[in-house]
DNA sequence: CTACAACTTCCAGTAACAGGAAGGTCAAGT
DNA sequence: ACTTGACCTTCCTGTTACTGGAAGTTGTAG
């Protein structure tokens, strides 16, 4: 496979899966005579765990750590567990951070007339 | 008020005042003898309307436009009403993402057993 | 007079890519 | 054989909203 297939199947961009190599993220891939990437199914599969997982937010470098204990036979599910937790804590940290902005903002919209006055409880608040 | 100072009572830190001023996001701060920024109370009160609107995540263009529907005596209330309506789906849109995520996450976390063993859902799930 | 804190400008780095230039390669059609 | 156009390469810049740090200047307390 050359890089714009690789990429379709792994639903990245091109540029991505470059850039996912020159990070170190996976492996370089290998090497046509004319210097043309190469791709295996393992390369591949690389690329789409690293997709799905940057999907759940997970940053590049815990990408790395899953990837590698994704790798590694034997890996133990209790450090997979922990990277992901930690994950899941941050989402519902940023959820809740999300909602009270919600609210605060869901207030001032509904209490301004949106008219042609100046007058406006939006940059009240603000100011 | 010297930039420290000023950065103190808006909550902002003294990079971020210099930055808020590079970008011209706020006027350019007048100067000392010396050339050091001092401010007077309506470049706090600038700067304390940029600092709030940034936490409801307004962008810094955005904050700009509010930022001149503030300072504008015959802006209309719609204009910013505009604005907030958009932030406002922008973060309901963003909820949903993080719930949908939040979901998936937490079903994987409780059912990995999390021990000394390598079998793990949710490493199967990503690869 | 000497510390030392606070100020200045300017340059680099962050996260995770995307855009684009300049040039080489491959396959199809004529 | 030649050309065209799609695809590939590397390299450099830009994005967002700042933060960190270096090198040099100023203000103030003792």
């Amino acid at each position: 496979m050359n890089i714009s297939e690789v990429a379709i199947k792994a639903g990245l961009s091109v540029k991505t899966v470059r850039y996912y190599a020159d990070i170190a993220l996976v492996p370089e891939a290998e090497r046509s005579a004319a210097g043309y990437r190469t791709y295996d199914e393992p390369a591949l599969k690389k690329l789409i765990f690293a997709k799905r997982a940057r999907e759940f937010g997970f940053s590049i470098s815990e990408c790395q750590e899953l990837l590698s204990l994704y790798q590694d036979e034997e890996r133990t599910s209790a450090n997979v567990k922990v990277i992901a937790q930690r994950r899941l804590e941050e989402i519902i940290q940023k959820q809740k951070e999300l909602e009270s902005l919600r609210k605060e903002l869901a207030h001032l919209v509904s209490s301004c007339n949106g008219d042609d006055r100046p007058n406006c409880p939006i940059i009240d608040y603000l100011g």
